[in-house]
DNA sequence: TTGACATGAAACCAAATGGTTTTATATAAT
DNA sequence: ATTATATAAAACCATTTGGTTTCATGTCAA
């Protein structure tokens, strides 16, 4: 495929547990496909398809070098992600927003309470 | 599918910009299923669907209320992609690692100049 | 009670996903 | 020059995904 076929964004590219393995690889040191391949139970083809939905995310890059092929971690995309996390954040970081989801949700805990006393009795 | 079925995780159910509009859409208030359809081009069947990926995944949480089902976020599961994203995070936000990436792997040499100069005013 | 409304469940479908095997090509090592 | 290595490219395959349509069921309203 072309070179940044912007066909997956980094939502999907990190979707699947090899993926993401991977990209931890490449975070301590950029390493040719085979040696990636060597850290998983699956064919070089596999991880090297892999590899081309990361780069389409523009998460890693590789170039050529004799007959190897290296990639290294592009760790920026990963920023989208944050900012994306951070509109959520506050729904567990704000007291006031955590309180206000309990409170919300508390009639319903109490109906399931009585549910399971009934259940019980019988 | 059966309930509570714990085949998606949390990677998986924000992989969808479908589900992720659903969330932003939650994260105001919480709706029943028909009202979350209204704000989108498909069938309600289909965001029904996507709710269950969502419930799956303990973002969202739906009780029945009459004839209708309304669902609301549940968006602490969202703390294992926070932990998982603060991994990452040293590569752009600390430069020292940035430069140690670019020291490690890159054809441009200039870059490596300018973040050095940077780094030695301080 | 009779519709209308909101959902559930199931069958179906095309395309995408995650893998395989096979074949070809360029580079490195002997 | 020959052989082994590293990758690329393509065909193929089963399962999953993201959607549809159809039909059934429970609930509200007139």
């Amino acid at each position: 495929m072309s070179p940044s076929a912007q066909k997956h964004d980094v939502f999907q590219a990190i979707a699947d547990p090899t993926r993401r393995k991977v990209l931890k690889l490449l975070a301590e040191k950029e390493l040719p496909i085979s040696e990636i391949t060597s850290h998983f139970p699956m064919s070089r083809t596999a991880i090297a398809k892999h590899l081309q939905v990361l780069s389409e995310a523009e998460l890693v890059s590789g170039r050529k070098v004799g007959r190897e092929k290296i990639y290294r971690l592009h760790p920026e995309p990963l920023t989208e992600l944050k900012q994306w996390l951070s509109f959520y954040e506050k729904f567990w970081e704000n007291k006031l927003s955590i309180l206000k989801h309990i409170v919300e949700s508390s009639e319903d805990h109490r109906l399931l309470v009585i549910k399971s006393e009934e259940t019980d009795k019988k």
